[in-house]
DNA sequence: ATTATCTATAGATCTATAGATAATGC
DNA sequence: ATTATCTATAGATCTATAGATAATGC
């Protein structure tokens, strides 16, 4: 039944990589200890071998997500050097996006969550927040080095809150019209025009 | 035991109201019927003779906060008529309102929730999301008419996400940052220089 | 000898239902 | 007679722990 300690570890990633995912589907309160570890393959039983508690594994879920949001954004910005901040738009505020939440923006899926949780998970979403604001505002300050940071935290918020709401909704043209409205906003707000 | 059909239906609307502010402090899922219905004075065996469903009460409860907050949005306008705009920013992205979740905006609170919920609590979100736009574009219309409704989509957005990003993390100071240049950032866009 | 995982279980809580009770409504 | 609320409970699920097992690590 022991495993090598190399796989127990591969098996702790496997159980963050899975927890990271369904949290994003289901919420931090939707889903069971069991079925956490069952998506990883194992029992309930290991859990308490790898991870203090449920919001131990909340914490260390929100960090791998908004770590992998941020290479999402970098991968994307990095093959469109003439123009990063557009292409990351187009993939955020894109109704693909808005149906794939287990595999999407972390801050849009479980942003109201985050506010019930503890300070350990306030901790991960801060830090992947604060990688998310300094990216922007690379791209930014590129046009505009004035008070870029208030800008990437202005264009940040638009971003979520369209995602939010377009998910809040049934219908799915006011969705896209939400999406392309913050698109086209934030354009605005990025060139330098919008005092 | 049993009560006259006028206090039956006051209970049920307490039960609504209760639940309206319960649900906001700890979501869909972080709260039993057993404390929603002792949040009202009864006891939980009471619940299905006024709801179909814990869902049926969610969709209700939902739909009576998205009222109170519209109704909210109106006062705060028509006390300020020559900037109907600024005063609901003023106190829309203030820190009193992101450290209020009960008694804030349901958007902000359970916005990422509605996305993994049915349909009827959906519509909930959809009807009061739509009367808030209303409100936002009448507003906005005054400066400028052209497509207001974009921009108001765009200025909420901005305000949920702001509010939500501002209660996601620990540091107050990255808090109420948000909240300003969110605040900021509305006022440029409600302007009309924003292309 | 140690330990990662398993099965099993404790104890709490969840949604929903059943049947009793006592007051209303006719 | 009807019914709003109560107590009680069914059946499922939740987090966390206990003890068994079998493979690793020394």
């Amino acid at each position: 039944m022991r495993v090598s300690r190399s796989q127990a570890e591969e098996n702790r990633q496997t159980v963050i990589n899975v927890a990271s995912r369904l949290f994003r589907e289901h919420g931090f309160d939707g889903i069971g200890l069991k079925d956490l570890m069952a998506g990883a393959g194992l029992t309930q039983g290991a859990f308490y071998k790898q991870f203090a508690s449920k919001d131990d594994l909340a914490a260390q879920a929100a960090r791998r997500a908004m770590e992998i949001a941020r290479c999402r954004w970098k991968a994307t910005a990095d093959v469109n050097p003439q123009d990063p901040l557009g292409a990351v738009i187009a993939f955020y505020l894109s109704m693909e996006h808005r149906e794939k939440r287990k595999d999407g923006c972390p801050i849009a899926a479980l942003g109201s969550d985050a506010a019930r949780q503890g300070v350990e998970l306030k901790t991960s979403f801060e830090v992947g927040i604060k990688e998310h604001l300094k990216m922007l505002g690379r791209w930014i300050g590129r046009t505009d080095g004035k008070d870029s940071r208030g800008r990437a935290m202005a264009i940040l918020s638009m971003m979520v809150g369209a995602v939010v709401l377009s998910r809040a909704v049934n219908d799915e043209r006011l969705s896209e019209q939400f999406l392309q409205a913050a698109a086209k906003s934030v354009m605005g707000l990025s060139a330098g025009d919008a005092q």
